[in-house]
Parts: structure tokens; C-alpha cells; sequence
DNA sequence: CGTGGGCGGATTTTT
DNA sequence: TCCGCCCACG
């Protein structure tokens, strides 16, 4: 018997239910972790707690999260409390353990030992092609939905063998596509996203010596947000951890809000079915938000139907009751959200304590030219991340040739780039020959340029001279100068240097800093090449090999304007996991959020609303709820109502900040930057008195249009435009002067 | 082969 | 309204 360890330091730190959660027997243990309750913390500990209260070896211990953001801040702190590297201990991504488990078992896989991996984005020009290929109508055989049914059928584990097509031709068309797929992939040695996940899978299910290795070894295997998990993942856990084990899943049914790419929330009851046995910890006690956001957030999510149940509480302050603003626009909304920081900052605040929250991307613009025009720095995350830029994405393709000939995606995507005479006639020649003899494009250009002489097969020729030439050139290099000799080499950086001498003569200056931009990211390549380690993997790969693979499994940061302290802008998905003083939960409309196109069908409904609860749970301090009365959306004049999650929130815990009186003259700045709280619901834009009766809000009556409301007012006197909402006529700007609205 | 204009579509996103 | 993609033109 080793001495007992001290388990202070793991177990001190623990309020009564996370301690109760993190020493739970070796039994299947369910977590159900509200917002903020110290969900990673449990997770990091009951890792601690096993190596030391358990005497479980590191190596005995699998970890699994759905990002590397959370593999790598989980990994930092079993080390903080260990205060060690724990050092075997796998945590990763699912995505990063299967590929790990392939490398390892690439023949038992089935695979090439050099596979690559396809992105998305690979993928979706993959399947392109192969409906093209075969002469199918793209209009009726979209790409992304051909996408869609491969992905999500091998969400599922099914395999085109395992689908059945019914009476359906379309079904079987799509069947069909899924096989050649499949085909294509197989050929030039790639796998997808999903592919990776579910080879795993089959690889265990199908090796019983294999799995019995590896349950033996992964004795201790945890899952974080496990309500995010899609169903070969839950399969796929519950092969390695056996019908004995105890696996340790924590997640979050009213978090769940990826059921539209396949997760299911129903493996957490579907969890409980299966290990019988599982004991379950319950984390409500929450430390990050007011008592008045989580009385909030508690009464919204109590809407929703078939919840596992929690009711997140606090010891902390009370808090301010939440903010709701009623903008006319979602140009006064953003408006008011810059005065609002502009006041946060003024009292001390870090801007990026703030953070605007929205459903979809397209919300950014109105805000951005707020804070613009306000001088207020912010950044707006969403963008591409460093790996997904095109010059990247081309770049890695030269780099895949050169680990694989075959790879027919990264093929396409540069034999002709920069342009060597290498046309689409000429490759769809290449494709046509390559799918008859079952070949890959390279092959199939080999062949071509062998067996005939002319201009094409020269330039063919010619590109296949080049990767040779440049595989021979770098081998024995280390990795970032041999990924600095290709990009010069190649000529892409030749190309891209090009594009900038074009348009500096037309003073285009977007273009000019767009190019600039791509030779700095091609720099940045060469030196993220220079600072990748390899020494984390023993995988033994070539170093290019792994560098694609990490590129593949980690595409980098989010794209920001970095730097600079600045209100952070995302939509509510991308808020997930993170939390703010100051939170604004913009656009809260119908068909906006809840989304028009989730609020026919319940399920999809309540997504939303969990949506909704995770962007409450963000906030810390203050929370604003805002919506306009009249939106933009795709160009069109929309008067949306406000969304029905407003009033499911408790109204005694809501304050209306009535808009800004502003009347004529005499205010003072300062003064008028603060909304009156209460009271008379005038407000006006214009700094002018505004026509007499053109109150915001208020009925008119139009000689013509007959009655219509109010929406805005802008300048004064003869000269005064109104806007007016009519009830049959639409929405129409008006002369005062010419107008002659009578008002009601 | 590269570009510009016309057309259609327009949540959410990680790996 | 705006952006991305496709096709037609130079």
C-alpha cells in the first residue's frame, strides 16, 4: 500500500456537490453541470483524484472534449493541481484521439499509412466534383446536401451498404453518391471529419483484440460536454469504456445546441439506460452571474419540455435586474449598445469586459459602424482562421502532393495554380481517365504525358517535374524550410506578390491590403512551421506529415483583430464556454432569435431557447436584452415583434430603460447620453424638435396611404422627412412638407 | 485564361 | 442589401 496522498488541494477547493462528483466511487458517474458551475474544474479534479486517491496510472486515463481549446485548457490544469505534467494521459479532441488511434492502426484501419484529412471544405469540392463527374445537375443535387446525407449517415454509422432506398430514386441517387465518394476518398488516401470517427469505431467494434488492449488500458475514461456528442461518439465511448466500466460524463442538457450538426442531448437519458448503475451529481451552485441573471435564466429555460432539471443558484450579490431596451432600429440599437460601453469604459471598465451577443453574423455590420463612428475598438470573432485562408489552403495542397501523389483534392486544387496552361478541358480529360482505370489524377497525368507529346502533356509534364523536383529539393530540409522553398518554388508567392503590383496603380487600396495580407499569412506559415513541435506526438510521423495533420485537426485561431482591448462581437453559439461582466444579447425578435426557420418545429424551438440560456448565462454583472422594432434583413423593411423569450423571463427581474428623451436644445451632452430610466415613452432621433405629432409611435392618417404608425422622424421643420409604416401601403418616407399627415 | 457583371440565396460551426 | 458563384466575354 502506498502512503495515503494528501487530497486537500484536490478536494479543498470543491463546494459539497463538485467534491461529491470528483470522489464518486469507480461507478459510471453522470455529471449534469449548469452554466458556471464549475464544470471543467470538476473535471480537471476528478482526473487528479484518480491518479492520487485512485492510484490510477496517467496512462489509464482517457480524456475527451470537443475542441482543442478545452483539450488544451484541461490538459493546463490537471497539470496546475498535479503540479507536474501528468505526462501519458491522453486528452484530446475526439477528432484528435481517432486520428491518433489510425495512425497507430492504420493497416488494421484499412488505410494508406500517409492518409491525410479532408476538411469541410475539401470535402464539399470533392463531392462537387463527383456529382459534376456524373453528369448530375447541381441544382438538384446540391453539393452541400450530398454533403449533409455522407456526414451525417456516418454521423450515424451507416455505411452506403447499411442504406436502404426504399421506392425512392432520389435516395438512391444519394446512396450512390455516398459509394463514389467513399471511392474517391479511398483513392487518394484521405479521409473527412466524420470518416475519422467513425473508422475509429470500426476499428474497435471489429477488432476485439484491439479493443480488449485498450480497454484495458483506458480503465478511467471522461467526457466533457457530453450533451454535444453525436451518436458514433457516444458508441465509440461506450466500446472503450465496456459494459463494466465507469465512464465520468459531464454535460448539460440546457446547453445543447448543436443538435442541428448531430449532436443528441438523448444520450444523456440514453446514458442513464445504459449504465443502470451510473450515479448522478447535480451542479447548481453557480459562480459567475448575479442572482437577478440566473433568476433570468432559470425562468426562460423552465419553458422548455423534458428537461433532466436544474436550477442554478448563487450565494454572490443580487445584482441589477436585467436591461431591456427597445431600439427603433438596429442602427439606434447598436447605437445605444456604443453609449453604453462608451459609459463602461468611462467608469473603468476593459471594453473587452463587454461582449455583444447575436444570432447571426449578419447583426455584426450595424454594430461595427456604431463603434466605429463611436471610437470604441472591438473585434469581431467569426472570421476564417488561419488555416482556412485560401493562399493557406493552396499552400498545404503543394505540401500534400508532396506527402502523397494520389491525393487528388489537393491535385485539383493547385496544378493549375498559378496558372501553368493546364485548363479545365485538359483536367476534366484527367478526371475522365483517372475514373475509368480507378487511378488518381496523378497517375492519370503520368500516363497521359508519357503516352502523347503536345503542348498539354507538357504542361502536365511540367507540374509533375515541379512536385518531384521540389519533394527531392526539400527532403532532409527541416519542416519550415521546406515549406518556405515550396511556397517560393512553387511560384505562389510570385503570384500572390503579383496581384499587389496590380493594384497599386488603381489605388484600390482594400485589394491592396488584402494581397499584402496573404504574403504576410504565407509568412506566418513558414514561422507557424518553424515553432511546431512534433515532440508531442509519438506517432513517429514524417514532420510534413503531422504538420498537415495538425493543420487539419486545429485550423488555428479565429481570425480577429487582435491586440487592442476591445468589446468582443460573436454570436451566441461562439459564446459558448466563455463569460463576460457586461453581456448584450442583441436582436432579440422573433424570427430572428427564436429563428424563422426554427419556429415551426418544437425541438428546433427549444434549441433556441437553450440558446438563449446559454447567452444569459454569459453574463457576469449586467445583462441587456435589446431588439428593434423596425430591421433590415436582406434588404427589406421587416417590423419584427419582440421575441417571445423576453416575456418568458420573469417580469419582476426586468427594467425597461426608456429611450433617451431627446428634447430641443439645452441638454447637455452627458446629460443626454443617459437614458431616463421609467417614464414617457417619447423618444426622438433628431436633436431638433420634430414635427409636431410625428411622435415615434404615434397614428397617422395619409390622404392617400390612409393611417399608418410612425417608425422615424429625421430633421425638423418643412424640411422634416417622416417615415411611416402603412397599414396597407407598406413602409414609405414622407415630406412633412408635402405630406400633410393628419395625426390620430 | 482571367475578369466582370448578372443572378440567386442569405442561421448557427467544430473537427 | 450584399455576397459569392457561374458564365460570357475580351
Amino acid at each position: 500500500m502506498r502512503p495515503l496522498m494528501n487530497l486537500d488541494p484536490i478536494l479543498n477547493p470543491l463546494n459539497e456537490a463538485q467534491r461529491a462528483a470528483v470522489s464518486a466511487p469507480l461507478v459510471p458517474v453522470l455529471v449534469l453541470a449548469g452554466a458556471g458551475s464549475g464544470k471543467t474544474r470538476v473535471l480537471t479534479h476528478r482526473i487528479a483524484w484518480l491518479i492520487q486517491a485512485e492510484h490510477a496510472s496517467p496512462y489509464s486515463i482517457l480524456a475527451v472534449t470537443f475542441t482543442n481549446k478545452a483539450a488544451g485548457e484541461m490538459r493546463g490544469r490537471v497539470e496546475q493541481i498535479l503540479g507536474a505534467p501528468p505526462g501519458v494521459l491522453w486528452i484530446g479532441t475526439f477528432h484528435g484521439i481517432a486520428h491518433r488511434l489510425l495512425r497507430l492502426h492504420w493497416r488494421e484501419a484499412g488505410l494508406p499509412q500517409g492518409f491525410q484529412i479532408l476538411d469541410s471544405d475539401d470535402q464539399q469540392r470533392l463531392v462537387k466534383r463527383i456529382i459534376r463527374a456524373n453528369d448530375l445537375d447541381e441544382s438538384r443535387w446540391e453539393p452541400r446536401e450530398v454533403q449533409w446525407f455522407i456526414n451525417s449517415n456516418k454521423d450515424e454509422g451507416r455505411r452506403p451498404k447499411d442504406l436502404k432506398s426504399g421506392n425512392d430514386p432520389t435516395r438512391a441517387q444519394m446512396i450512390r453518391l455516398y459509394g463514389l465518394y467513399e471511392e474517391a476518398c479511398a483513392r487518394a488516401g484521405v479521409v473527412d471529419f466524420a470518416e475519422l470517427l467513425l473508422r475509429a469505431y470500426e476499428l474497435w467494434r471489429d477488432g476485439p483484440e484491439l479493443l480488449a488492449h485498450y480497454r484495458q488500458r483506458f480503465r478511467h475514461v471522461l467526457v466533457d460536454e457530453f450533451q454535444d456528442t453525436n451518436s458514433i461518439q457516444y458508441a465509440w465511448l461506450r466500446l472503450i469504456a465496456g459494459p463494466d466500466g465507469h465512464p465520468f460524463a459531464v454535460g448539460d442538457d440546457d446547453q445543447s445546441i448543436y443538435r442541428w450538426r448531430g449532436a443528441r442531448v438523448e444520450n444523456l437519458q440514453q446514458f442513464r439506460r445504459d449504465y443502470p448503475t451510473a450515479k448522478l451529481y447535480r451542479l447548481e451552485q453557480n459562480y459567475r452571474s448575479t442572482a437577478a441573471i440566473l433568476a433570468a435564466a432559470n425562468g426562460l429555460i423552465g419553458h422548455n419540455s423534458g428537461r433532466l432539471g436544474k436550477t442554478l443558484w448563487t450565494n454572490g450579490e443580487p445584482g441589477l435586474p436585467i436591461q431591456l431596451y427597445a431600439a427603433f432600429n438596429e442602427r439606434d440599437e447598436a447605437e445605444f449598445v456604443a453609449r453604453r460601453v462608451a459609459d463602461y469604459v468611462a467608469g473603468g471598465n476593459r471594453r473587452g469586459d463587454v461582449a455583444v451577443l447575436y444570432r447571426s453574423n449578419a447583426q455584426s455590420r450595424a454594430f461595427e459602424e456604431a463603434f466605429i463612428a463611436g471610437r470604441i475598438p472591438y473585434r469581431v470573432y467569426g472570421g476564417l482562421r488561419f488555416f482556412e485562408r485560401a493562399e493557406i489552403k493552396d499552400s498545404l495542397a503543394y505540401l500534400r502532393l508532396l506527402s502523397n501523389r494520389d491525393d487528388d483534392a489537393a491535385y485539383e486544387r493547385v496544378v493549375n495554380l498559378p496558372t501553368r496552361g493546364i485548363g479545365e478541358r485538359t483536367i476534366e480529360g484527367l478526371r475522365e481517365e483517372a475514373r475509368n482505370a480507378g487511378i488518381s489524377l496523378w497517375k492519370a497525368a503520368t500516363a497521359r504525358s508519357d503516352a502523347q507529346g503536345g503542348r498539354t502533356a507538357n504542361a502536365l509534364r511540367g507540374f509533375q517535374d515541379l512536385i518531384d523536383r521540389l519533394a527531392r529539393e526539400t527532403a532532409g530540409l527541416a519542416l519550415h524550410e521546406q515549406i518556405d522553398h515550396v511556397l517560393k518554388e512553387s511560384g505562389l508567392i510570385e503570384h500572390h506578390g503579383r496581384e499587389k503590383a496590380q493594384d497599386s496603380p488603381r489605388e484600390g487600396r482594400g485589394e491592396m491590403a488584402r494581397s499584402e495580407a496573404r504574403l504576410e499569412n504565407l509568412a506566418e506559415l513558414v514561422s507557424a512551421a518553424r515553432s511546431f513541435g512534433t515532440e508531442s506526438t509519438d506517432l513517429e510521423l514524417p514532420p510534413l506529415e503531422a504538420f498537415l495533420a495538425h493543420a487539419a485537426l486545429e485550423s488555428g485561431e479565429r481570425q480577429s483583430d487582435a491586440g487592442e482591448d476591445g468589446v468582443q462581437m460573436m454570436t451566441l453559439h461562439m459564446a459558448k464556454g466563455l463569460e463576460f461582466r457586461f453581456v448584450f444579447l442583441c436582436g432579440m425578435e422573433e424570427g430572428l432569435f427564436p429563428h424563422n426557420r426554427c419556429m415551426s418545429d418544437l425541438e428546433a424551438l427549444e434549441e433556441e431557447r437553450r440558446l438563449c440560456y446559454v447567452g444569459m448565462t454569459r453574463a457576469m454583472k449586467h445583462l441587456y436584452l435589446t431588439y428593434a422594432e423596425q430591421r433590415r434583413v436582406h434588404g427589406m423593411d421587416t417590423h419584427p415583434a419582440p421575441s417571445r423569450f423576453i416575456k418568458e423571463v420573469p417580469q419582476d427581474i426586468v427594467a425597461e430603460v426608456r429611450p433617451r428623451v431627446q428634447v430641443a436644445r439645452a441638454v447637455t451632452a452627458a446629460r443626454m447620453r443617459r437614458e431616463q430610466p421609467a417614464a414617457p415613452a417619447i423618444r426622438f432621433r433628431s436633436e431638433e424638435p420634430p414635427p409636431p405629432g410625428m411622435r415615434l409611435g404615434a397614428r397617422v392618417r395619409h390622404g392617400k396611404f390612409g393611417e399608418g404608425v410612425v417608425l422615424n422622424v429625421e430633421g425638423s421643420g418643412p424640411h422634416a422627412r417622416v417615415q411611416v409604416s402603412f397599414e396597407q401601403q407598406g413602409t414609405k418616407w414622407l415630406m412633412m412638407q408635402y405630406a400633410n399627415l393628419e395625426p390620430l
